[in-house]
DNA sequence: TCTGGGGTCCTAGGACCC
DNA sequence: TCTGGGGTCCTAGGACCC
């Protein structure tokens, strides 16, 4: 871990309404609200009078009746953010892609080409303004948490750098909400116990919050309120799950047909994005969202992977059947599928038997493979952890 | 304050294996 | 046959993030 602040953050502001506003200059003296039915995204006017993300339309426009509403544009925005981290990628060596709209940069060891931390930070604002047309906030500190606090705090438009010998005393006098991993239901526990900022929670042991929050949430946000965060800037890991889901609307009836093209539906757009992405799946979850709000999961595992649409839709048709006690119980408001266990489509994969001994396991795999198939059979290996999966490059013998 | 669509990670129980 | 210890995988639910 770097003893200087070299870590930024980077974090498009209120990404999807300032793409519109940019296209259609008659935005730009109003607030902007993307959106159909619940809000996406507000201009920090329409936030300042309490408008927020996930929020119904007719509630954001009674909070602010002078605001545009606007349809999303999601082609739009998928170009303004591969622009951005085209500028992002001319920055650093090493750009970690968060979502959409934001990313960690690691700026070590750029001084002599670039400059500071602080002014690399500046002349990233204002590229991505002068190049693409949208305001950005960036946080630099130590550490990935600090950073991403940091921008948060400096949000919007703004640069803020905590210098290490500052970090806690920036970090101690902020809200718990401020923590990764607090939300909703973290937040109501802690406020319970009449603790508000992370000062507080730094001066629990680990033992007490562990007993309060379950040992993950404790240890975590032990370390967090210490500004303990080892974790580097890496490129994007491996996506381990891929969904679709579709809301059908509020307490109204649905029929056995209505469900099932939903299923239809889902199942081909997922069975085509998986094999876009020559992946295949080897778990099909059905999740479900009830009239009470209440939700179910049921799912199943195959044996042999696939990225079929049929096979996919099969199993789906027969988890809803499963489920049909449910609907009729409660009533469907949400049909969701989830894929998961994903792996590479490789054209030939094989699972040996991994024993642990002195040779090296991936050269006894190799020889195992070579004896099998030719020397030539092998162009590449993946390796399939557990959180990511590791590409071997093979040179020929 | 009941709301979209897309994700990640943790917990806990049961089945099964050595 | 019973009991103990250690481990993996599957399923279901839940919290949290943008």
């Amino acid at each position: 871990m770097s003893e200087e602040a070299t870590i930024l953050h980077a974090d498009l502001d209120s990404f999807y309404a300032s793409v519109e506003r940019r296209d259609d200059p008659q935005l730009k003296d109003r607030p902007v609200i993307v959106g159909m039915g619940i809000v996406l995204a507000a201009t920090y006017e329409a936030k300042a009078r309490g408008v927020h993300t996930a929020m119904g339309c007719s509630q954001a426009r009674r909070l602010c009746p002078r605001a545009v509403f606007v349809p999303p544009r999601m082609s739009a925005y998928s170009d303004a953010s591969k622009a951005v981290f085209e500028i992002f990628n001319d920055f650093a060596p090493v750009v970690e892609g968060l979502s959409i709209d934001e990313a960690f940069l690691d700026v070590r060891g750029l001084d002599r080409f670039l400059g500071t931390p602080a002014e690399i930070a500046g002349r990233l604002r204002r590229e991505v303004r002068e190049r693409v047309g949208l305001p950005i906030t960036v946080g630099v500190a130590r550490t990935k948490f600090l950073a991403k606090v940091a921008s948060g705090v400096a949000k919007p438009d703004g640069l803020l750098l905590v210098p290490p010998d500052r970090e806690l005393a920036f970090l101690h006098p902020l809200p718990v909400e401020r923590l990764w991993g607090v939300g909703r239901v973290t937040s109501e526990k802690l406020r319970e116990l009449g603790i508000s900022k992370v000062g507080q929670v730094a001066r629990l042991t680990e033992e007490a919050l562990i007993s309060m929050l379950g040992p993950a949430t404790g240890r975590q946000l032990h370390a967090l309120s210490h500004n303990r965060d080892p974790r580097r800037v890496s490129t994007r890991r491996r996506r381990r799950s891929m969904g679709a889901q579709r809301a059908l609307g509020w307490r109204s009836a649905k029929s056995w047909e209505t469900l099932d093209a939903t299923l239809v539906a889902l199942s081909d757009r997922l069975g085509r994005r998986l094999r876009a992405a020559h992946r295949v799946c080897r778990t099909v979850a059905l999740r479900l969202r009830f009239n009470d709000s209440s939700r179910a999961t049921r799912s199943h595992t195959f044996l042999e992977p696939t990225a079929q649409t049929q096979t996919i839709l099969a199993e789906a048709r027969a988890l809803l059947a499963g489920s049909m006690d449910l609907i009729l119980d409660r009533g469907v408001t949400l049909v969701g599928l989830t894929l998961t266990n994903l792996t590479d489509d490789c054209p030939l994969q094989l699972a040996l038997p991994f024993e642990r001994g002195p040779l090296n396991p991936l050269d006894a795999v190799i020889d195992d493979i070579r004896e099998r198939f030719g020397s030539g059979a092998i162009t590449r290996a993946v390796l399939v952890g557990r959180g990511r999966d590791l590409e071997v490059p093979l040179l020929p013998d």
